[in-house]
DNA sequence: AGCACGCCGACT
DNA sequence: GTCGGCGTGCTC
């Protein structure tokens, strides 16, 4: 045999973790252990140190596989969590469904997973906690503080010893300890654990367990039976409920069940949701301490909560958006209430939406998943319709015999208007007012007028660095840009034609302060609620807590739509509807009759129905009509027969790639070329590259190209092959962009 | 994204 | 002469 057809002697391909780091590229990266010793599936989860890029400079991985070296230089790394992994299994593969489906980098999708010090390479240890042990009873102690201090820490049995300074303030435990009423004692995590079951299973067995206080209605009861048949499958239901009906009380019982079984149940609402006193009330009725986690958390605090959870230590977590990555060893439910929120959705980085990722991760470990909402999002209507879910329907409310708040529409036709409010309505806040009952003008424009107009040549402010008219704010003093922050002072006159005659058009939520505090100030106080005036969630309850139990008139955008719940508001009076009912976006139908349902929802009471009265140029349209009825289904179904007739989702499935630059030319060759890219894929439609809806912003250029398919299996095969060539594009570096998979609107 | 390497203008 | 502008290319 010739030697030459010898084929090259073979060194055995090396072993490797592969890794992925927190950097916008697809790929993963090779590393082998810094201590010689060899890779094991065991290390999957786990954090690295590596030397990454030119300098050599040290970054923190993540070890997602083990696998042959792809490449000849293999350097080395060093492992971080030398114990368990970080990520356990179950959250590692979703993570890696989430980064398929969303179709962006793993290695991102991965970090923005994680809490910020562990981002960083802290290492993933639980603070050491401190049982307060009672040795004194509280019926010895006189004084209120410290005995209802004690009295809590005893119901709460296991408490990190930070956070029992934190509810109780660290003067009153100190003041316990000197006396010698609790005492601090080290616990071990298997102790936690069994405190932590031994909890769960109280409400069982006493009868007197606060749980027990509220009877379920019928329909209540039947929904917890439905979902709680089966705890060791998958199942996703979706409970819709209308206001008042109780859906807090079907969560609590699941919970409970899921408590008495050992297991953790997460439950993900929105950020406006998150308030003290939601927290309290789930701790008071489940008689165990619940995790909150969200924005507003230290990073210690946060990373603290993730971790409790890892360890199975946190047994109810309440949480917004980000909460949808906590590690779970021992999960036994899921909720997501209002599952219709936007705020579900992420809007930068990678774009996923939390729902859609809980129900995966119900899936993956067959546990039930629980959807809940008033006015449920049509996606999770056509899953119930196509059986996907199993739907459970809340349709009375639960106590007393509150009665759904009378809708009615005032025609503005032809109407004189006063600061665009109709006379119908202006008697009508009056007549509320005067019985000594409160009042809700909602307006989504927040400044004065959306528009600052020249009556004699037609000039409008618009902004220097977006296409967006400018608007107008204190009294028409100020300009303002919605879209950019940018701001200035209003010309005294019209900068076209010279004229005096600027005149502010339209009716923002100020002037309508400006207005009703005027014309109500002897009967009420009026206070206004938005972004401009309100930032944050305790100024909110300030504001609100401001307008007391008597007269009041409120004035406010979206803020005010949901939430809150005001017991003496009789009156919810909608202007500005009309927007939502021409818009071109898809979504616009949906989001004004879920809109309009939860701002409705703010009105009325047991003894004191609600009114709201919805101001319109187009009294007969059909979307309105169908809501007069207090009926979402129909209104729903009528959207979704819309949406199937012009092939939007949830009938099809669309993609958004958004771009944007300071040179149009580059915007535009950028998304051709990704346009060109799709060609092999005739299953796939592509739609541009077309200008944004505001082609510019910020002084940005902005384009788009829609993507949109019959079948979601089509559009992700063509975007899994077409979106990793795009991150090494030369192109893509001079411009921003960003892909949307089930983009929520297309802006 | 970082970060280094590289090739042209105003400074001790 | 060199400090530094940010264009281009690479990261196991």
């Amino acid at each position: 045999m010739p030697a030459t057809e010898l084929p090259p002697a073979e060194t055995p391909v090396e072993t490797v973790w592969k890794i992925v780091v927190n950097v916008p590229l697809w790929g993963q990266f090779d590393y082998r252990p810094a201590d010689g010793t060899s890779v094991s599936p065991a290390d999957i989860g786990k954090r690295v140190r590596v030397p990454f890029g030119r300098g050599g400079h040290e970054r923190i991985g993540l070890i997602t596989a083990i696998g042959p070296a792809g490449v000849e230089q293999v350097l080395p790394a060093t492992l971080l969590d030398t114990e368990a992994p970080l990520l356990p299994g179950e959250l590692l593969e979703s993570l890696v469904w989430l980064h398929r489906y969303t179709v962006s980098p793993l290695g991102e999708t991965v970090w923005q997973a994680l809490p910020k010090p562990m981002r960083d390479g802290d290492p993933a240890t639980l603070e050491p906690v401190a049982m307060l042990t009672t040795t004194g009873d509280p019926a010895t102690l006189r004084g209120g503080k410290y005995k209802s201090a004690l009295e809590s820490l005893l119901t709460q049995g296991v408490l990190p010893e930070s956070e029992a300074r934190e509810r109780h303030t660290g003067a009153v435990v100190n003041e316990l300890l000197r006396r010698d009423l609790v005492r601090l004692e080290p616990v071990s995590i298997s102790e936690r654990l069994a405190l932590a079951d031994a909890a769960g299973r109280r409400w069982r067995d006493e009868p007197e367990h606060p749980l027990h206080r509220l009877q379920l209605t019928q329909q209540q009861h039947d929904a917890v039976h439905a979902i709680a048949a089966d705890p060791d499958a998958y199942h996703g239901w979706l409970l819709e409920g209308v206001t008042g009906s109780g859906k807090t009380e079907v969560y609590l019982r699941l919970i409970a069940q899921t408590l008495a079984a050992g297991r953790q149940a997460l439950i993900l609402v929105p950020e406006i949701g998150l308030t003290p006193q939601t927290l309290q009330r789930f701790e008071q009725r489940l008689g165990v301490p619940v995790d909150a986690y969200h924005s507003g958390l230290s990073d210690k605090d946060r990373a603290q909560v993730w971790l409790r959870a890892r360890a199975g230590l946190a047994r109810v977590i309440v949480g917004t958006r980000s909460a949808a990555f906590l590690p779970l060893p021992n999960p036994g439910l899921f909720i997501v209430d209002e599952e219709h929120d936007g705020s579900f959705k992420q809007f930068d980085g990678i774009r996923y939406n939390a729902r859609d990722f809980l129900v995966q991760r119900g899936h993956r470990v067959g546990r039930p998943i629980v959807l809940g909402s008033a006015t449920p999002s049509l996606e999770s209507l056509h899953n119930a319709q196509s059986g996907r879910y199993g739907l459970l329907r809340l349709t009375e409310r639960a106590h007393g015999g509150a009665t759904h708040p009378q809708m009615h529409i005032v025609d503005m036709r032809g109407v004189p208007l006063e600061a665009g409010l109709s006379p119908v309505v202006l008697k009508a806040i009056q007549v509320h007012l005067e019985r000594g009952e409160q009042v809700l003008v909602f307006r989504n424009r927040r400044g004065y007028a959306p528009v600052l107009l020249c009556h004699d040549c037609g000039w409008s402010a618009q902004c220097q660095q977006c296409d967006a008219p400018m608007t107008v704010h204190r009294q028409g003093r100020r300009l303002q840009c919605h879209h950019c922050g940018a701001s200035c002072t209003a010309p005294p006159a019209c900068p076209d034609c010279g004229g005096l005659a600027l005149h502010p058009q339209g009716i923002g939520t100020e002037r309508l302060e400006e207005f009703l505090s005027e014309r109500f100030a002897d009967l009420a106080p009026v206070v206004r609620i938005d972004r401009g005036s309100t930032r944050t969630r305790d100024g909110l309850q300030q504001r609100l807590a401001s307008v007391g139990d008597g007269a009041g008139l409120l004035i406010g955008t979206q803020m005010l739509a949901k939430g809150h719940h005001l017991p003496n508001l009789t009156l919810v009076v909608v202007v500005g509807a009309d927007e939502g009912l021409f818009s071109t976006d898809f979504r616009a139908g949906e989001r004004l009759a879920q809109q309009l349902i939860q701002v409705a929802g703010r009105a009325g009471r047991a003894d004191k129905p609600g009114v709201v009265l919805i101001q319109t140029h187009h009294p007969d349209h059909l979307l309105l009509q169908r809501l007069l009825a207090a009926d979402y289904d129909a209104v729903a179904q009528t959207e979704l027969d819309e949406r199937s007739k012009a092939s939007w989702p949830p009938f099809v499935a669309l993609a958004l790639i958004r771009a944007e630059g300071r040179h149009v030319a580059d915007v535009r060759e950028f998304l051709q070329s990704v346009a060109n890219a799709f060609g092999p894929y005739p299953n796939v439609m592509v739609m541009g590259p077309l200008p944004a809806p505001m082609p510019k912003r910020a002084g940005y250029l902005r384009e788009q190209l829609l993507l949109q398919a019959d079948s979601r299996a089509d559009l992700h095969f063509a975007l899994q092959r077409v979106i990793p060539t795009v991150y090494g594009a030369p192109l893509a570096r001079k411009v921003r962009w960003s892909l949307d998979v089930d983009p929520y609107d297309l802006y």
